[in-house]
DNA sequence: ATTTTAGTTTACGTTTACGTAAAAGTCAAT
DNA sequence: ATTGACTTTTACGTAAACGTAAACTAAAAT
């Protein structure tokens, strides 16, 4: 297996190296140290990563998004945990499916406003 | 015609009427004024209002979705104004096409990983 | 070997999107 | 007419999410 560096990341997903130690910070990624103290990134940090930043385009705060990435943590073994988790799972999935059923009601409203729009240059041109 | 007051919107909407006055002060909505200064709000205004609130679910800055509102702004007659602002529609349109599509596919993961939880909660009860 | 580049921590600064408080005017009801 | 609820502007405060700079260390390149 090999790593990512810090600057890597940032490259790759156009974001400031300071936006990625400010998510460690907030205990939202983990990445393991070399002996000198410089931070590596995994594949899995990469795929956390990638999931902070598309939670961040949905508008969910960071805090949000740690609850969200706890669900893959994959060390919630007891069966209460379990129970707990799925629950909350269901809830943030729920809001997910509320928040599509939204942005497609915005989608048909902007597309019939377009529409609108290119009905009067039509009307324009016409009379051109 | 009939108006709503100030605070009968942030009641309707549940946020505060400082977020209101907010919005005005960085001209995404415009009430009238009646002859002793108090904002008054028409039907079109609290649909703008509501415009406001649902880019902000979607993670849109209040200044992107000042752009947007200004979609909605009837006054564009020009012909270069009318191509403009389709063309600025159609870019925003493909961006919430995007997103849902991203949306759609956080759903997909959300429910493997719920559907993975849930075999494990199975498991743990057989052998109870 | 020594520049150059990249990384680290600490800490103060900044923007966005409001919250909150003060001081004063206005509307609605008793 | 006066109380109480509502509204106005002005202004300072604040949390979240970083930006930026300093001071230093390590790694990479020449």
């Amino acid at each position: 297996m090999n790593y990512y560096t810090i600057s890597q990341l940032a490259e790759q997903f156009d974001i400031s190296t300071r936006t990625i130690r400010y998510y460690e910070e907030r205990g939202l990624i983990s990445p393991i140290r070399t002996d000198s103290g410089q931070r590596l990134y995994t594949k899995k940090d990469r795929a956390v990563l990638k999931l902070i930043l598309r939670g961040k385009r949905f508008g969910f705060s960071l805090e949000e998004i740690h609850e969200m990435i706890s669900l893959f943590d994959n060390d919630r073994t007891g069966r209460k945990q379990l129970e707990k988790t799925i629950a909350y799972g269901e809830q943030k999935l729920k809001e997910v499916t509320e928040r599509i059923e939204d942005l497609m009601q915005l989608k048909q409203e902007m597309e019939s406003i377009l529409a609108d729009f290119r009905e009067r240059l039509q009307k324009l041109e016409e009379t051109e």
